[in-house]
DNA sequence: CTGAAAGCGCTTACAG
DNA sequence: CTGAAAGCGCTTACAG
């Protein structure tokens, strides 16, 4: 492997303009510079991260944190996950991905050794473990997912509870009154992730408001209990004309148990939804849904950060929750 | 942050028995040690990851290439991601991710910086363009998928070919003469990905053996496109009495489809696959398939890297092409 | 516009 | 079993 000494002596200049007229940190004559690219070229030199980083303190290389639990649905996440790369990658930075089981512990670790700039958490709960540990580490961090306090962080996520408002408003306009609604997995709840319960909440009370009544059940998770609960479910509730789904797993099975049953949407029944447009074509979902925006989130996330680690001084951090947009896919009627 | 040279200082001891003793690549008494130990609890410290990397010209990173195609399937991805970091992460190693549109740029920008020890490609095509490149840096390389020439690289994939070999099989053993094949899309053919030609021609080839007659369509990428097709496919092919599917956008549509046209499964059909547990749970595939075992080929690819890591000299690279398995989901029957 | 030199925080022969 | 020192390959004040 050439060195930036190789370089110098090849172009015949010292190695600080070796290393100047690569930052351009520092105006460098055009022959020389010339030079020095040429010699570049000859010696196929390309400087050493591990050297850059320990000179400069910087590793232009972000933490990506994930975490994959037992019983999720999947797919979502990598949604989450690309855009993030690629935001990451197009402002300069590679994307170190971390899926340890043990969050906190992880961040403690790849944060305190210094491998990375900055990190992106995503998945995060309400009372997330690894957010003190955040407080504590040198590097900034941004996060998808709303938490209990966001004070000191940059924090993105759906405007879950405007989500709920938005689907239950169309439903009563439509003249709906009797609704089912399919939240999170009840172990989505216990691990504390917010989203499940602003939905819900904001998606009871605003249906009360309405005069509408909700019956609402935590989706399964595993197959073929869930569609056996979905049948469960619509059995129970024949005088329910519309369904709101906030469950993943749920709304990818439902179209073959609603064809099943010979039920057909919207003329039977209403659908509405929230969900990803990829995750949506993915399953061939024709439900009118709330767009969920992983991409614009997790591009968001990153920006901030990286806009952040430009600026170390910036106070005055983000909480950005993403207004909501109704996609209508003409899976509701009125009634 | 505090450095080793603290740690030194704060255990009075020299700075290389320090490193040494984290190292464990000398004896260090226990006194002193623990006298180190006792010091880096107290003062937090943690190695930097930089420093150690310039000193010993060892990231304990693994750079792991993704190639995420336009029209591509996504979700079976994650199954080879996940088992990857997983199994570099318990051999030590932290994985950086890269997903660039131009895999060999990337992948001679990552290599040639030094940020990695070794590097993971995934979905490598017949001819693939980053192979030329692997074959000139210095960081030693394992790919899941089988390229024209495996030569100097440790390569793993499942055994296409027998894999269809197997399925013809099992078809043929029932008595059915007359099948429909659905296979890639023909971009995958485009991109020279072989899986796809290897499982169709050892299909055809077995299948003629067999005198059993087959309709071979490459699936479509979007929907509803891909529903129609396979409406269509079926109406066209009547006398089949089996469909034989390596196309994960088309297993996936598949059951909806079946279930549309009111046809039952094995009653009226029988229907095999290729696919991954995993993936079957996601969707609730309930086909008779061959397990593509993403998750052993992701782990025996680190595993080999990361011995190769451990002794460089090693010669002798590994071709290992898993021996499929059937397992049988009770959707065929004999004819 | 350019150079010489210190320093980043480790690892690892070399010595004892 | 332990220490003193060179060196890894850069960046960045300091000087001119």
């Amino acid at each position: 492997m050439a060195t930036s000494a190789d370089v110098a002596r090849l172009a015949g200049v010292s190695l600080s303009t070796v290393s100047y007229a690569l930052s351009g940190k520092r105006p460098v004559s055009q022959e020389t510079r010339d030079r020095i690219e040429k010699a570049i070229a000859e010696l196929g030199f390309s400087p050493n991260a591990g050297a850059r980083a320990l000179a400069s303190s910087q590793t232009h290389v972000l933490g990506l944190f994930v975490q994959f639990l037992p019983d999720e649905f999947s797919p979502a996440m990598l949604q989450y996950v690309l855009p993030i790369t690629e935001a990451a990658r197009s402002a300069g930075y590679d994307t170190l991905f971390v899926t340890e089981a043990d969050g906190p512990h992880a961040l403690q670790r790849i944060a305190s050794s210094n491998m990375v700039d900055g990190v992106v958490l995503l998945n995060v709960a309400h009372d997330d473990p690894r957010l003190p540990i955040l407080r504590n580490i040198r590097q900034p961090g941004a996060m998808v997912g709303l938490p209990r306090t966001t004070d000191g962080f940059d924090v993105f996520d759906l405007d879950f509870a405007e989500s709920a408002r938005l689907l239950v408003d169309h439903l009563a306009q439509l003249g709906h009154r009797e609704v089912v609604l399919i939240t999170p997995n009840e172990h989505v709840y216990e691990r504390g992730y917010a989203y499940a319960w602003r939905f819900r909440d904001a998606a009871l009370e605003r249906a009360s408001r309405h005069g509408i009544r909700v019956f609402s059940y935590p989706g399964q998770t595993q197959q073929p209990g869930l569609n056996e609960q979905l049948n469960r479910i619509l059995d129970e509730r024949p005088e329910a004309t519309a369904l709101v789904v906030h469950n993943d797993a749920a709304i990818a099975a439902l179209p073959a148990v609603l064809h099943a049953r010979g039920v057909r949407v919207p003329d039977d029944l209403s659908v509405v939804g929230l969900y990803s447009e990829d995750f949506g074509r993915l399953f061939s979902l024709p439900y009118t849904a709330v767009e969920s925006s992983p991409d614009k989130l997790g591009r968001s996330a990153v920006q901030t950060l990286v806009k952040r680690l430009n600026k170390p001084e910036t106070e005055g951090h983000v909480l950005e929750l993403v207004v909501p947009e109704i996609t209508d896919r003409g899976s509701t009627r009125a009634v």
